[in-house]
RNA sequence: GGCCCAGUAGCUCAGUUGGUUAGAGUGCCGGCCUGUCACGCCGGAGGUCGAGGGUUCGAGCCCCUUCUGGGUCGCCA
């Protein structure tokens, strides 16, 4: 059962107690995290959110109390009131902030009792799934406590930093028109509209934009955003942003301002300092030094182009790539020659998941000897000529891939993050990076049309804009990502703010006057109403918290999150609804294995 | 949709070439202990080896199917 508080009154939080407070009669509140029942001695540890903290329960003071600390179990809700008194030198905790101290009990209530919980919130390791299910148990844990106050402090952070720099705080709605461009919406039918339905957004961008268009000139929202895709470790259905935009600026504008929060944010919550700028570094720059768009700048392992090296050579796939207009490249993985084959296949098999034909390797043994998958085709010269390159020396293991430059890039990118990984190379601390001048399109051989890299809003380089309809895909964007440690945080651009620039690019992406109204018509029409320059970023908060609490999953710093098929195993959503709720709102379902 | 990995006690895991009654740690229940703090000691309960089928004298182990979870590619303007 368990009592009512019948007046009881908390004065602290377990973990806040400490010698300052010897004398004092407290009350304090929780669950009971372990219970050590020595005879005629009983120990009760506390737990909220703030910590733990010893409660004592002596049979000889207090047989009463006694026997009722005999019932109690783990997990159970109690309340107990006592005078915070020292510990004897020996018996001080050293490994617990209230270790000094305990509370000799005057009062003691069991405000609810608990089943045995499925799994111990003490235990470091305990099966993710399990976790999700039992994810108030989960969050019960110091570790999880602490990933959600770094949460909360950062949105805090965030909002002092932007009132003070002039931006306000505005809410855009959540039930909106799903747009033709980008994700999978998620869709919202409506009672009112049968057979009409609402989307929910990917991101505030048509609606912020709108804003700039009103005059608000500075716009930030800490938003919630839908993309009915499939998921990964750092990908949820539902997840956060911290959404900016601004009037009247330029690139410079934005990415000082982005910048000045991430400092403040750091500096707030972690108390650590960073940069006042972060380096810059163009798309085109980061794919051909790190074969990634968004580089973990924290070591090297840069990638090589040894095609001019290699060029008409007998091995069939270097000489084949390069006639096709790739490349060959590569990468030194210094000091990993002593890496076992197995692990070697396993970056080879890597290579191909990323569409990559395969990966050539040479060894550059200890005692100067060269192993390779090459021998067959190149002399020891001509490989040891290669390893010059990279400046490879005896330690070394060099990776190369040979195929079009997008594979090239991707699956050496991935070996080189893995290959790090496994030597243990990265170092500790916070690398942050702008990538700029991405591609402003996309082709798409599907559907035989260029798609948005970044959105249909976002303004080409001035310097590049004869190259719109000329050369679509040699096009660059004036847009950017910030990068963390490889993570990318977020991105956004200048974005076009006339109308006949604006129609321009719906041309580019082959849209018909009359397609670009049908999906676009009010932010085509507004765009005519007279629009400021804006610009502005999208960061992802979630992963902001997930690299600020060094988490492993994206899964870790949300509440409740979604598991591989986009349901909540803890809440089992999605559910069917009532035939009524279906009639209501037009909807009839398919019968079920019908799409054969 | 493709590929890879995992599923054995409440939890985390071990389980040899296919061979006796499937184990450990922890948790749980009971007993003892007045200074524990990962308390200790003694005893006990707890298993459809994810499910279904197959091979075999014999399957936790081998094969097939399927379910669940994780990772990844596609996808994510």
């Amino acid at each position: 059962m368990g009592e009512s508080l019948k007046g009881m009154k908390r004065t602290h939080y377990c973990g806040d107690i400490r010698e300052a407070d010897i004398g004092q009669t407290v009350t304090v509140m929780g669950w009971v995290n372990k219970r050590r029942d020595m005879s005629h001695l009983f120990f009760i540890v506390v737990r909220d959110r703030t910590g733990i903290v010893q409660v004592v329960v002596d049979e000889q003071r207090d047989a009463e109390r006694y026997a009722l600390a005999k019932a109690i179990r783990g997990e159970y809700v109690v309340a107990a009131t006592g005078v915070v008194i020292p510990r004897t030198p020996e018996n001080v905790n050293p490994d617990m902030p209230t270790g000094g101290i305990e509370i000799e009990v005057q009062e003691l209530r069991v405000l609810s009792e608990a089943e045995v919980p499925p799994f111990q919130v003490a235990s470091e390791d305990v099966a993710l799934d399990m976790r999700l299910k039992y994810r108030y148990i989960d969050l019960r844990r110091p570790e999880m406590q602490k990933i959600f106050q770094v949460r909360h402090k950062t949105a805090q952070s965030v909002r002092r930093y932007l009132s003070e720099e002039g931006f306000l705080e505005l809410e855009t709605p959540m039930l909106i028109n799903s747009s033709p461009e980008g994700a999978r919406d998620y869709l919202v039918p409506s009672r009112m509209h049968p057979g009409q339905f609402y989307a929910l957004p990917q991101s505030p961008q048509q609606m912020k934009q709108v804003l700039m268009f009103s005059g608000f000139d500075k716009y930030f929202q800490i938003a919630r955003c839908f993309r009915d895709e499939d998921l990964r470790a750092d990908r949820q259905p539902e997840f956060t942003q911290i959404d900016i935009e601004m009037s009247f600026v330029e690139e410079n504008d934005v990415l000082a301002m982005a910048e000045g929060l991430m400092a403040r944010v750091f500096k707030d919550v972690l108390n650590v300092e960073i940069p006042k700028e972060f380096p810059r570094m163009t798309y085109h720059e980061a794919m051909e030094r790190f074969g990634s768009d968004k580089p973990d700048t924290r070591f090297g392992m840069e990638l090589c182009d040894i095609s001019d090296l290699v060029r008409g050579c007998d091995f069939q796939v270097f000489s084949s790539a390069l006639e096709n207009g790739g490349s060959v490249r590569g990468i030194n993985a210094a000091g990993c020659s002593a890496m076992p084959r197995k692990q070697i296949d396993a970056f080879v098999e890597l290579a191909r998941t990323h569409k990559a034909k395969g990966l050539a390797w040479i060894v550059l043994a200890e005692d100067g000897s060269v192993r390779s998958t090459l021998q067959k085709f190149f002399s020891e010269e001509q490989l040891k000529e290669i390893c010059q390159k990279f400046g490879g020396k005896p330690g070394d293991l060099i990776f190369l891939c040979a195929d079009t430059n997008a594979i090239v890039f991707e699956a050496l990118g991935a070996v080189r993050l893995a290959a790090a990984k496994w030597k243990k190379i990265i170092p500790e601390g916070y690398e942050f990076l702008w990538v700029t001048h991405f591609p402003l399109l996309e082709y798409s051989p599907e559907d035989e049309r260029y798609f948005a890299a970044h959105h249909p809003f976002t303004s080409p380089l001035e310097e590049d804009l004869h190259l719109l309809e000329a050369d679509p895909a040699a096009t660059r964007a004036r847009a950017y990502d910030l990068v963390l440690n490889g993570v990318e945080l977020g991105g956004g651009s200048i974005r076009i703010h006339q109308k006949a620039m604006q129609d321009r690019m719906f041309a580019a992406l082959g849209f018909t006057p009359e397609s670009a109204e049908e999906g676009f018509g009010y932010f085509l029409e507004a765009l005519k109403y007279g629009v400021p320059p804006h610009g502005g970023i999208a960061l992802g908060f979630d992963r902001v918290i997930m690299l600020m609490t060094d988490a492993e999953s994206l899964r870790e710093v949300i509440l409740f999150p979604k598991v591989k098929d986009a349901s909540c195993p803890m809440t089992h959503a999605p559910n069917t609804v009532a035939p009524a709720q279906l009639e209501e709102t037009g909807i009839m379902l398919l019968p079920k294995n019908s799409d054969e």
